[in-house]
DNA sequence: CTGAAAGCGCTTACAG
DNA sequence: CTGAAAGCGCTTACAG
């Protein structure tokens, strides 16, 4: 009851033809070459022609058309962003930051999600993504992505987010990414200073075996010399922060948590509560992301803020080199700087 | 210090000329026009050539253009969709439903932002979006989408995501929708069962005036013949939510509350929590979406689950009849129903 | 500064 | 069942 179908029984039915350049040449009485120099912010065309082809423009409402363009040779004009996901927080805020700044520089933008990893699917994914006229970035954050990155022909218009790599940071594709190290670093820093003797790390998942937010916890605990306990490998969402803390809720020498994004988080927290263990009375625990509902829990979570909007904007603005160099400039975008932002859900460590 | 460089210094560089059905027609010792008809999945030929050809295809690595194809008046090969938003869970959810089913039918799938309201950027949205070879779907449940969707001018290959319609349900692109009006009826008699004398109310954006949420709260407020307070308009976040608890909060008679979304919810929830009313043996909270943190907040969240990722994909079938004819089937898909959660967040009425 | 040419890679008719 | 033609709407050289 839903739904409502097709009022016209035409299939596959085509919009009317639309008006092309020769139309505007003609009704700017000047040739079509002229109306191209123009659309293409060519130089050479004397100022009062250009007046008149750019009301012609108006008048008949030209939009070029892109896929003529394209086939023709013409610059890129579409970005097409290839991700392992688009719902989860920060994929959707990087998108939502790619797809600001490409459409504020005039670009198009196509979506493709890495839905399997196995080899072929990525590689297939990757392939369809590469289109003539098309730049790509990739969301390269996980093993998937980053796995989908490495299958890139070189050649192609590319940018991407990376982890924070380990030391080879020249050559390669354009990247970005947030210095998760530091980020992790500082979050546990910040609960060790709290009294806690160590900090427990439940991770999403990485691209890498030695994913940077573990490294940067695991400096901070060496640097302490309290004790290094074993990460506990994590998803994404907010069921396996679950599954995690009831572990951890188990063991009593567990007294901060830090967790690889807020949903996680929130599963570990609702794990302690269910223990009989408050928050954070009895157990600290630290997210990453700072999502819009963060601030509103109870309790309100101390997290780590990472702002993917921008980030995407940045990505973006990578791929910028590649594309018309006659179009709306894509300026560099500052790189986010991770920021802890303290609530309620971690507190001193408890007195023994 | 997070982003790396360009290695080469060529700018806007272009992928080397790819192989062409001539490159793949000789290798098969055909004209060319056979390997369109192969691609085309033309009948009309020898099975033994269509073996050759897909060999040679196989053999070159061959894959069409897809600007040639739209440019020559080849069927649909993708579908852009436009919408208010990415990273709200109910539109990220849907978007993803969508390209999920547009990848498996082997489209590609573009995406642009409604980002301001003014008449100019909408109408300007709309007719980017509209490019030969692409169809259209809107997602429409707010405002700003509607407003947009009414733009659409006619003859354009379209589907739409709506609010539930009030009366005139045929006529116009096909759509679906949620049964917006039943879910919040049901929630609020769910409430009133519970001993609440009356429900109220915190609405997302909508459409429309007469939003068929609203209306089906109104309904099951009127049906029981407790009195009808004036609901109080929220944005989609839960800040708004929180500021909407606030006043809430202040109001003795408030003993249950349906929030539009699951976000409001948490807003309204943490200022309840702040003013001393507990949840839910002073007040009764119920939101609207079950995202996939609100079983494990604290209260759990009692909501409406609604399975926006099923509605993207029923969406994307309803492009279906004008797509190409020959390529993978778009099944119907079945419609998600709003469905009670029952959790912790809601229960029976304070005794006075 | 402006016009006429050639061609991008395909797809539909049209012939055989 | 298969081949040769014309053209989709643009863009880059090339001429003037």
């Amino acid at each position: 009851m839903n739904v409502t179908g097709h009022t016209t029984g035409e299939p596959a039915s085509r919009t009317s033809r639309s008006v092309s350049i020769r139309d505007v040449a003609a009704a700017a009485g000047v040739s079509y070459q002229t109306v191209s120099r123009v659309i293409n912010q060519s130089p050479r065309v004397k100022q009062s022609t250009r007046q008149l082809v750019l009301a012609a423009i108006e008048d008949l409402g030209f939009r070029p058309n892109r896929a003529a363009r394209t086939l023709a040779g013409g610059p890129i004009g579409s970005v097409t962003v290839l991700t392992p996901n688009t719902t989860l927080y920060g994929y959707a805020c990087t998108l939502n930051g790619i797809e600001e700044a490409a459409r504020a520089a005039g670009f198009a933008v196509g979506i493709r999600v890495l839905e399997s990893d196995a080899e072929e699917a990525i590689t297939d994914a990757v392939a369809r993504a590469i289109e003539p006229g098309t730049a790509l970035i990739v969301i390269a954050h996980d093993r998937i992505g980053a796995r989908a990155l490495a299958a890139v022909p070189p050649g192609v218009p590319l940018a991407a987010y990376v982890e924070t790599p380990v030391g080879d940071e020249a050559g390669g594709p354009p990247r970005v990414w947030i210095d998760d190290r530091k980020a992790a670093y500082d979050a546990t820093r910040y609960l060790l200073g709290l009294g806690h003797t160590t900090v427990h790390y439940v991770a999403i998942p990485s691209s890498t075996e030695a994913s940077q937010r573990t490294a940067g916890w695991r400096m901070a605990l060496e640097e302490a010399g309290g004790p290094v306990p074993e990460p506990v490998q994590g998803g994404w969402h907010p069921r396996s922060g679950y599954e995690a803390g009831r572990v951890l809720a188990g063991d009593p020498s567990v007294t901060a948590v830090l967790c690889g994004n807020d949903d996680l988080a929130v599963g570990v927290i609702r794990a302690m509560h269910e223990a009989g263990r408050p928050i954070p009375a009895s157990v600290s625990v630290v997210g990453f992301d700072d999502m819009p509902q963060s601030e509103f829990l109870t309790p309100a979570l101390t997290t780590v803020r990472l702002d993917f909007t921008q980030l995407g904007r940045a990505c973006f603005a990578l791929v910028g080199p590649f594309l018309d160099p006659r179009g709306e400039p894509v300026p560099p975008a500052p790189l986010p700087q991770p920021e802890l932002i303290v609530r309620e859900s971690a507190g001193p460590a408890p007195s023994r």
